[in-house]
DNA sequence: CACGGACAGATTGTCGACATTATTGAGGAT
DNA sequence: ATCCTCAATAATGTCGACAATCTGTCCGTG
């Protein structure tokens, strides 16, 4: 059976410039928490019409990244400390699934290419190369889901992740954290080259369980030391 | 703490009318999958303008419910069999985790609720009226969600069970299929009044397990004797 | 007869204008 | 001094029109 890509080949979709630019604006902080959007500023700001911006305003309302209130406008959504607990929590349950399934299916290619990512994430490790390891984290996971061949959970996952990039960067920088991760991830790819579903699904279960731990050290953190404040 | 309400109270949203009348138009059968949106024809249809519709339309993409191709319009998403199973999948996960957390917290309002719902199954069984049980079955799923407080599983579960409604009235016709449910459900009720995390999370895996079936069963029986035609 | 290009109809994408609605600030009464 | 009223302002919601794009058909050519 043709396994179902991940993204679909072809599918640019509507409002997509203002979309896709809205969405990296609000990822990379250029967009604060809780800021108004005025669809006129982010029409000129973006250089498109205020059409496409409301397109894109409904989309990421629906994904969760702005909240858009009638007759009141679009704010970029706060994630509250106990949704990004929420979402992490969903995430492993999700992933969790998708390990398992996995173990399963996994291909000689999907190992072969796992194993260059664990590789590459010793290497980064060595280096202290926080930022470099953050990437190869998301291409690992990324290949386990294609591996699952599962295009609901994957969606939903990836939709996830989107929503929880305000911390993402915070929780890399916990002391020792990127050693332990290897491990996590070394135990993983150990599992799925086994085709053991069950310790495939704990281990990532249990790698996710640290994750999770550390966000709250992270939500900790920004506790005291905001990086932004309401306005 | 306060409980997060499953909708937020005042939120009627961005185009709201004519998404709400599309999706149940869609839910309900009078638009056919595979049926082109011309957004004109909608709107006229609708008693709404075009730009409501786009909006509804964007929004009922994200959900999954259409297909948005840019310069060519809007469908009816046909949700193949495998996607149906895959959302059941994705479901079970999340509604076992739900129920997991939901037997710690339910409170004493949750579970009288939840008895009352379980009696009144119990009479609709014993009357065969099956679309009365199934609505019943939703209003049980819904407060088990309330009591397990977890705003984004719930609007996930939601989100996927408005996928899924094109076989929700087929599963429901297999012969014996209620008074099993029952028996499900009423297992699912003493995990949950028993404060039973472990047993309520297994109880609802294997209801969902149950369903998985019975949608396999209906769509076999689809498939045989399709209630539409791909046009 | 098959193939390909051009034309016509239909539909979507985008923009600007106007109506509707919330918000803000000043002014006055208590 | 505080609160209420009400107008001014800004932003959103909606509509219609035009341009860009796609689809299907017809006709000419090989």
């Amino acid at each position: 059976m043709a396994r179902t890509p991940l993204r679909e080949p072809v599918a640019p979709e509507i409002g997509h410039t203002a979309y896709r630019r809205l969405r990296e604006g609000i990822a990379s902080g250029q967009f604060h928490p809780n800021e108004r959007l005025v669809e006129a500023s982010v029409a000129t700001r973006l250089g498109v019409g205020r059409t496409a911006v409301r397109a894109a305003l409904v989309r990421l309302d629906q994904e969760g990244l702005v909240t858009l209130e009638p007759n009141r406008g679009a704010r970029v959504r706060l994630i509250s400390d106990r949704e990004a607990l929420e979402i992490e929590e969903v995430r492993a349950t999700l992933e969790a699934m998708l390990a398992r399934r996995a173990a399963s299916r996994a291909t000689a290619t999907d190992l072969r290419d796992l194993r260059l990512v664990v590789v590459e994430m010793r290497q980064r490790v060595a280096k202290n190369d926080a930022i470099g390891y953050s990437d190869l984290n998301a291409r690992f996971h990324h290949r386990i889901w294609a591996a699952a061949d599962h295009a609901i959970a994957s969606r939903l996952v990836g939709s996830l992740k989107s929503q929880s990039i305000r911390l993402q960067y915070q929780t890399i920088l916990r002391p020792g954290r990127t050693e332990r991760s290897l491990r996590e991830h070394e135990a993983i790819f150990e599992a799925l080259k086994a085709h053991d579903p069950e310790l495939a699904e704990e281990s990532m279960r249990a790698h996710l369980a640290e994750v999770q731990e550390t966000l709250k050290w992270a939500i900790d953190g920004l506790r005291h030391a905001p990086t932004w404040l309401p306005g």
